[in-house]
DNA sequence: CGTCCACGTCTAC
DNA sequence: TAGACCTGGACGG
């Protein structure tokens, strides 16, 4: 859901269905979460959301108990808030529903008290979301682009003497200290819309507009030229509120998203161009890259990422596999041999920094034996097979509350990974296709079932291919 | 089965 | 400037 429009549309969602709504009770944490509790005795409130950049504000209110009349407090006394700043990481959104039980990865839930029973959940799969507790906007986030505008504006102008502005402007364009709910689709799509190359330095962007804001008054610099990149970095998410679905939400087919589909016109698009940023995201756009663009190249023979990786890969199995060897070699088998074997993990580790001697290497088979004692050790302190329970689930997210451990103890993913292998269970299949490949558990084919987003990866990575082979 | 990739921050060599 | 933090879908072998 995450970028300035998803975020917003969020809080226009929580506000819509939290109307009229009392909640009440205690709120719910999941076990997995690492977010903090939310401490909040009000036996009765009302929930009101708001939007700034990338943050949504969740407001509780405390209500009077309407119940008990008789008893209200003091008139006067006035009625308690309680701020809540989220994040939404790459997957977080909130969902409302009835409350016959919780949906997968909800980690923060509220309860109303009215009929029929509802939860709001924060749902967030991949757990980057965060919330703070009485919390305000995050100081080190800038304007919002979305509905502050001039001071989103007045910010970035204000700071062009900053090193920053020499980077490339689709990397600046990520910083959330002048780009507040910018992310990685709408950097594409406001550079595509002015052509702007994305690894041009983002002073070069910007400082022509320092002139153009203090002209106003006079030259009549004929104004038939469209909005310029600032306002673009207004309207282009001010578009995507207006298109009314939920924003960008792949997994959310339908109408909805099939609008937005249609609304993106580089990002992800198999028409256009992409690459990784410095920072390893990937930037889609048409035309030059920009002189600032990244270089694969390295010393003397160029070699791609993805071969250079697999190189780095294979050699870091080639020492696995040599050092596996070296583990059988008893103790006091002569020097010689492991002297042999460390010449061959060097050559195997080719560009990679020292010659890792005899000492190194002993070392290094210290370090993993005492991990492998020490795992040992863990597991017989409480954190054993039968603490989890696990062993009929195949995953994290298979586990239902009464199997999380009771001591706090954190479930992670390799953890369960580990405790299935210890029990001797296999994971589940990660895909339920038949033997022809066609159909998944419900029936649908394959085909049928691919969303559009899947549809254009395959294509873009065909084209990609075929480039390749020219 | 393993690898890559995804709407975003963060901190630690 | 890597990696860590996470889950899960697509795809290749």
């Amino acid at each position: 859901m995450p970028e300035g429009p998803e975020l917003h549309l969020s809080s226009r969602f929580v506000n819509f269905v939290c109307k009229n709504r009392i909640f009440g009770g205690k709120i719910i944490k999941s076990l997995v979460s690492r977010q903090p509790d939310v401490e909040w005795d009000a036996p009765y409130y009302t929930i009101s959301a708001a939007s700034r950049g990338k943050e949504v504000k969740l407001t509780l209110t405390s209500q009077p108990d309407s119940k008990n009349d008789l008893l209200k407090t003091a008139p006067n006394e006035k009625p308690r808030t309680l701020d809540i700043i989220f994040q939404f990481g790459m997957s977080g959104k909130f969902d409302f529903y009835e409350a016959g039980g919780l949906v997968k990865h909800a980690h923060l839930n509220f309860f109303t008290v009215d009929e029929p029973k509802m939860v709001l959940s924060f749902v967030d799969f991949r757990r980057f979301g965060k919330w703070h507790v009485g919390a305000d906007w995050s100081e080190d986030r800038g304007p919002c682009v979305l509905f502050e505008y001039p001071k989103f504006r007045e910010n970035v102008m204000n700071s062009l003497d900053k090193l920053l502005f020499n980077r490339p402007i689709c990397e600046v364009m990520l910083n959330q200290q002048y780009f507040n709910g910018i992310g990685n689709y709408l950097r594409a799509e406001i550079l595509y819309r002015l052509k702007i190359p994305p690894f041009v330095s983002a002073r070069s962007v910007l400082e022509p507009l320092v002139a153009k804001t203090a002209d106003d008054t006079d030259q009549p610099k004929i104004k038939i030229e469209g909005p310029d990149f600032l306002q673009l970095c207004n309207l282009v998410p001010l578009e995507v509120i207006n298109l009314g679905g939920t924003g960008y939400d792949p997994k959310e087919r339908g109408e909805s998203y099939s609008a937005f589909d249609k609304w993106l016109q580089c990002y992800y698009q198999p028409n256009m161009k992409n690459m990784a940023d410095h920072n390893k995201r990937t930037i889609w756009y048409s035309g030059p890259a920009g002189p600032m663009a990244p270089t694969v190249k390295v010393t003397g023979k160029k070699q791609s990422r993805k071969k250079k990786k697999k190189m780095e890969m294979e050699d870091q199995a080639e020492i696995k596999k040599i050092k596996l060897e070296e583990k059988s070699i008893s103790e006091n088998e002569n020097l010689k041999e492991m002297i042999v074997r460390s010449k061959k993990i060097n050559s195997a580790a080719k560009d990679n920094v020292g010659v890792p001697h005899v000492e190194e290497m002993k070392k290094e088979s210290r370090k993993r034996k005492m991990k492998l004692e020490k795992g040992i050790v863990e597991e017989k302190n409480g954190n054993a097979a039968s603490d989890f329970k696990v062993c009929k689930h195949t995953s994290l997210t298979d586990l239902k509350l009464s199997d999380y451990p009771t001591d706090g103890t954190r479930v992670t993913r390799s953890r369960v990974k580990v405790i299935l292998k210890e029990v001797g269970l296999k994971q589940k299949p990660s895909r339920s296709v038949n033997k022809n490949g066609l159909q998944n558990k419900d029936g649908v084919t394959a085909e049928n079932k691919e969303t559009n987003h899947t549809k254009i990866k395959k294509r873009s990575a065909r084209g990609k291919r075929a480039s390749q082979q020219k």
